[in-house]
DNA sequence: ATCTAGATGACCT
DNA sequence: GGTCATCTAGATG
């Protein structure tokens, strides 16, 4: 858990190729982790949502096979990192076997490593909105398009995810997914998204 | 506490 | 040219 332990409990390949719904709903509670140099950077997550093949009208894969979806059709495990809004990189997982195309976004994590680089990173809000939301804990955790591609189950490629806390199924709740207010149902509230319920304290999730 | 509007650029049609 | 898997500041109750 501390500095020794860093990167041994990566998830492997076999975590991913699994159905995105179990690794959406597995994945809370999970550590993901960064080391842009020396130190490490790492959240808790507590939010995820799923995006699931081209008849998904939600997931960039409805278009089939471009330049930009071409890492979700390939190996899970992989990271698929996507630019949106003009401003904001977005971090998900590829999941299930290549030819899938399919993946996890991680929309929240609570931060409990690098604190100070985060606070560099986000310090002009307040600590509870540092990475509450997809485009702010990438920014929180030096994530962008450089890691495109980039396999998450091997901890020298700079990111990973390990094994964090067990979340129980009474802390987990499931919700529609976010922002797709233009896609047709039953895409659009199809309840694909997991969170940990706001009565779970956050900060029992923090190391410190 | 809740809402709205504008930013800003890659991708797809 | 329209659409975005969003965030923030500023306004309003």
């Amino acid at each position: 858990m501390k500095t020794g332990s860093v990167g041994r409990n990566a998830l492997t390949r076999n975590f991913y190729d699994q159905p995105t719904l179990e690794v959406a709903r597995s994945l809370i509670g999970a550590r993901l982790c960064v080391k842009p140099g020396e130190q490490t950077i790492s959240g808790i997550i507590t939010e995820t949502e799923a995006y699931i093949g081209e008849k998904d009208l939600g997931c960039h894969a409805k278009s089939g096979l471009t330049k930009r979806t071409a890492v979700m059709y390939g190996q899970p495990g992989m990271a698929y990192i996507y630019f949106t809004y003009g401003n904001h990189w977005m971090f998900c997982v590829v999941t299930e076997a290549a030819g899938i195309p399919a993946a996890v976004l991680v929309r929240t994590v609570v931060i409990d490593q690098g604190l100070e680089l985060v606070s560099r990173n986000r310090g002009h809000v307040s600590r509870k909105h540092w990475s509450d939301g997809p485009g702010k804990l990438t920014q929180a955790m030096e994530i962008d398009g450089s890691q495109h591609g980039a396999d998450i189950t091997n901890p020298t490629s700079g990111i990973w995810i390990e094994e964090g806390r067990l979340i129980p199924e009474e802390s987990v709740t499931i919700r529609p997914r976010v922002g797709l207010y233009n896609v047709p149902e039953p895409w659009k509230s199809i309840p694909w998204r997991y969170l940990v319920t706001r009565k779970t304290n956050l900060e029992d999730l923090w190391d410190y």
